[in-house]
DNA sequence: CGCATTTCCTGGTAGC
DNA sequence: TGCTACCAGGAAATGC
C-alpha cells in the first residue's frame, strides 16, 4: 500500500511529466460525485505548476485551486489507461493524459481552493515530514507525550509524524526495539532518539528502492518497488525474528495486522486488556 | 476536543 | 467446480 516511499516515488515521475502543462479536461469515470473526487471537473482550464507530497498525499498547484491526489489502499497513476477499474482521467496539454485507477476506491482525486483544506482533516493536523530538519528528536519527543495511544496507532494518525502506514510502522518499531502498544507518551526517553532514526532509515531505505509493493502499488512507469524482499517482520509472521531468531508474532491492533518480536520487543510496562489483542 | 469504533470497497483465498 | 466467508487497511464519518 502506498506510504511515503511509494508516494514520493511517484510524485518524483510526475513531475517532470506533469509541471508546466494545462489540464484540458478533468473527469470521473465510474467514480462517485462525492467528497473524494469534489470539484474535480474545476481542475479544467488550469496549469500545474508542480507537484507536491505532504505525508500520503499529492498535491498540484494549478492557478487558484490545488488538485489532491491520495492513493488510498490500491491507487496507481500512469500515462496510459488501465485495462479495468478507472476512476480519473485528466487530457493534458502535450497530448499527454493521465490516468487514476483504483481498485478498491479508497483514494480520492478532488479540487479544492489552494490551502482550504477542511474537507481534509488528516492532511490539515499532518506532523512533519520525517526527512526534514523539523523532525528532530526534540519535536518528536514532545509530540510522544501528547498521547496515551499505543504507539503504532500514533503513528499511523500522521499527527506526530507524517507518511507512516501500516508496513513502515511495524519496520520502525521493530528497529528501535518498541512494543507497539506501549503508550506513545511511555515510550522510554532513551528509545524516542532510536525510533526517530528507524523511521528515518526505513523510509530512507524503501524510498532507494521505490518503495514496496505488496499487490497493487506499481510506480508511474509501471514498475513494482524492490523493498518487498528488505522488510524484516511485516508479512514475516512465524519466520525468525532477524535479529534473535525468536518467531515473529503477529497481533490486531486497532483493526491493523501488526507484527513484531516478542522477545526484542518488549512488552509496555502497563499490559493493555488481552481481549484487545488477537494471537494468530 | 480526543479517542474508539465503524464504514467504505474489491480481489484473493481458504474451506467445504 | 462453485459457492460462501473472511481478510487486507487509509482516512473520513460517526459515536461517546
Amino acid at each position: 500500500m502506498p506510504e511515503l516511499p511509494e508516494v514520493e516515488t511517484v510524485r518524483r515521475e510526475l513531475e517532470p511529466y506533469l509541471t508546466g502543462r494545462t489540464i484540458l479536461k478533468a473527469e470521473r469515470v465510474d467514480a462517485p460525485d462525492g467528497p473524494k473526487y469534489a470539484n474535480l471537473a474545476r481542475a479544467a482550464g488550469q496549469r500545474i505548476a508542480g507537484v507536491i507530497r505532504r505525508g500520503k498525499f499529492l498535491i498540484l498547484p494549478l492557478g487558484a485551486d490545488e488538485l489532491i491526489i491520495h492513493l488510498g489502499m490500491t491507487g496507481v497513476l500512469s500515462p496510459s489507461p488501465p485495462a479495468r477499474h478507472l476512476r480519473v482521467r485528466l487530457e493534458l496539454s502535450g497530448k499527454g493524459a493521465l490516468y487514476f485507477k483504483d481498485t478498491r476506491r479508497f483514494g480520492r482525486f478532488l479540487v479544492v481552493a489552494a490551502g482550504e483544506y477542511s474537507s481534509l482533516p488528516t492532511l490539515a493536523a499532518l506532523g512533519p515530514e520525517p526527512l526534514d530538519e523539523a523532525f528532530s528528536e526534540k519535536a518528536f519527543a514532545a509530540a510522544l507525550e501528547r498521547s496515551a495511544m499505543p504507539i503504532k496507532s500514533y503513528l499511523l494518525s500522521q499527527r506526530p509524524v507524517a507518511g507512516i502506514g501500516n508496513i513502515y510502522a511495524d519496520e520502525a518499531l521493530w528497529r528501535a526495539r518498541i512494543h507497539p502498544l506501549t503508550p506513545a507518551r511511555e515510550v522510554p526517553e532513551h528509545r524516542v532518539g532510536p525510533l526517530r532514526d528507524a523511521i528515518r532509515e526505513v523510509l530512507t531505505a524503501s524510498l532507494a528502492a521505490q518503495g514496496t509493493t505488496l499487490n497493487d502499488y506499481r510506480t508511474v512507469n509501471g514498475e513494482v518497488g524492490g523493498y518487498l524482499s528488505e522488510l524484516d517482520v511485516y508479512g514475516h509472521a512465524g519466520e525468525p525474528c532477524p535479529r534473535c531468531n525468536t518467531p515473529i508474532a503477529k497481533i490486531t491492533l486497532g483493526g491493523r495486522g501488526t507484527h513484531l518480536c516478542p522477545m526484542c520487543q518488549a512488552p509496555p510496562p502497563t499490559p493493555s486488556p488481552s481481549r484487545e489483542v488477537t494471537h494468530t
